[in-house]
DNA sequence: GGCTATTTGAGGTGCGTACCTCAAGTAAAG
DNA sequence: CTTTACTTGAGGTACGCACCTCAAATAGCC
């Protein structure tokens, strides 16, 4: 009636706990007969490892490291935040998390930093990082020193990585232009498209998903070339107010980056037609303040708290060699409205 | 540097590893005072109490109970089938989940299905109905007995469940109006408001968010009574011909309740403007489809996935008296256009 | 100070699995 | 048929905590 242990399963099997632990544990020093004795006995009996009983015979604890730009935006404060907090939810089983912060845009820290890793006995790491032959092979000497990886946000898709915990930005950019060409109705104008750089990954994929949706469904709309702020914010408020001055058929704003900060001030102090739809990337303090006064039409974001917390599943899976979930790791992308904004949590720790 | 135990726990507060398991586990016997000095020493060592090893020891198994309406329709049997993924997937994890589908319609099968529970040994019991004050009185009977208690996807906010699994209706409601009045434009015109019956306390609150957006942000709009279905594709079939025949104006239909399939294939029976905005609750086969071939609009949804895992993280932390973390239990209202519909999972299995 | 009632300590067992050792067994190779 | 190499079995300890019992210590009371 109970559920069968590894003592029923042995039995059933016929042979020995040592055998089955063998089996279990993928040591070798069985033959391949006996392997498929066990796992039969496993399907007839239905036995299931007991997740429980196995990390606490193991005596072990998993350190996981989140590898992040050290740039200074609310997007990744709001990480960090919640690593720390998903951290302390987590000690009660046996897992540390930290982040480590890193110029991602030199390879040469990122290829440090990941080096460094096994030195400190992490067990798996989350990386942040733009894609260059150097992290590349950083990422697969990681790896090969057994050591979970999984690009975090930022996918790295040439790079070794066990798994990517993100959105997929193609179609984050065709969401933006959805929601853009619907709301601006049947009136032809222009969109502009603002973004940090147009080097990065991300800002190319949406750019690409932006323009292919815009063009098959709201011809139209003219959308700008990305103009670049290099999150510097004089520059930000240069060239938003060149571009603004030149576009004279306004009627739409994308805000393709995650830091919307300089250029929604810009925005703010320059001003724009009050019917202007504006969009922009991820839920910060600043765009859903944004929201809320109808500054920003729509806010295009993902869950911190579950890319966090679905990077640690992974990464915690990996290294106990135990199942995921795929349908709880897919990483949605939300379209946010003043009307279905996450309320304001009270109580941000962790509460029983 | 590693981890203290109960064992340092009892050294560090000066008592015996009898007494820490008595304040731990808050058993009687103890005075006050000492509580508090074992309280201190958890306090100043840091002792975080290992829920592997407890749950182990405590040789429990918990056993969950889905209490959900027997009519069939998709959306039902989507969280039927995730409540039982989701069961695969727990296994390992000492964890049992099954669901009870019952006429919710009539308060007695719902009491008779409540009182049942603790005979069954069932440790914690998540219920989709309406709230009555027959089913009330039966969810304090079962709180009594020590089941914990969520309201699922329907809230029964004056009983006494522990908590509420699912979304807000009436800013599920709000987003509605905002994408429909978005996405309509400036020009007037009539929206049909349509659900399965006005009864319900989710329609109440969808209708009562909607029309309150309508009104203030959108006044140039008029929505429709609400028109009911009853869930018959009959009944459907015409009321629905009857109003659009009668609403020359049509600039956007409302389907208020998770059951869209009847309003669904009636509209494109009869046949609509293209460019009327169609707005359906609840991510379905149906609904996907209708998305990707543009007769919807938007599908304001939930996921499914979420909810179900939710209800049982928390009722399996209310079972175990262990903490929750408030930011992974929120259900978010999530809106889905074509362009950010979750890909198909090519295996909806646990894999890994 | 003697009594009772309450509080505490000591020590044990078990949860299901991991991981180790050493001896005994079996198969393959010559 | 022997030798060697590989497989398997038996048995143990440990993980951190829950839960039990019984005796001993202490507190509160008159």
């Amino acid at each position: 009636m109970s559920k069968p242990t590894t003592r029923d399963l042995a039995a059933a099997a016929g042979v020995s706990l040592a055998t089955v632990d063998r089996v279990l544990n993928g040591r070798d020093g069985v033959r391949a007969k006996t392997i498929e004795k066990v796992n039969a006995a496993i399907h007839d009996i239905g036995f299931v490892r007991d997740q429980t009983a196995a990390t606490l015979a193991r005596k072990r604890f998993y350190y996981f490291v989140f590898v992040l730009p050290d740039r200074q935006d609310e997007f990744l404060s709001l990480i960090v935040s919640s690593v720390a907090e998903a951290g302390r939810a987590l000690r009660h089983e046996r897992v540390t998390a930290r982040t480590l912060r890193v110029p991602t845009n030199d390879p040469h820290s990122v290829v440090q930093a990941l080096g460094a890793l096994a030195r400190d006995g992490v067990d798996g790491v989350a990386v942040m990082a733009p894609e260059t032959p150097q992290t590349r092979d950083a990422i697969q000497r990681v790896r090969d020193q057994g050591i979970a990886v999984v690009t975090f946000v930022a996918d790295q898709p040439n790079a070794a990585r066990d798994r990517f915990i993100g959105i997929n930005d193609v179609d984050a950019g065709r969401t933006a232009a959805t929601l853009i060409g619907r709301f601006c109705g049947a009136a032809p104008g222009t969109v502009l498209v603002i973004a940090e750089t147009i080097q990065s990954r991300d800002s190319l994929d949406r750019r690409h998903g932006f323009d292919a949706v815009v063009q098959q469904d709201f011809p139209h709309l003219h959308a700008s070339p990305t103009i670049e702020t290099y999150a510097d914010s004089a520059r930000t408020e240069r060239v938003l107010s060149n571009a603004l001055a030149a576009t004279p058929d306004l009627r739409a704003i994308y805000l393709m980056s995650s830091a919307s900060a300089a250029a929604l001030s810009a925005l703010d102090a320059h001003g724009v037609a009050p019917d202007c739809v504006v969009i922009a990337h991820e839920l910060t303090s600043l765009t859903r303040q944004s929201l809320i006064s109808g500054r920003l039409s729509a806010v295009i974001t993902q869950d911190i708290g579950h890319l966090v917390r679905s990077a640690l599943r992974v990464l915690r899976a990996k290294a106990e060699n135990a199942p995921t979930v795929e349908s709880q790791e897919r990483i949605r992308i939300e379209i946010l409205l003043e009307a279905n904004l996450p309320r304001l949590e009270e109580t941000p720790e962790v509460s029983g």
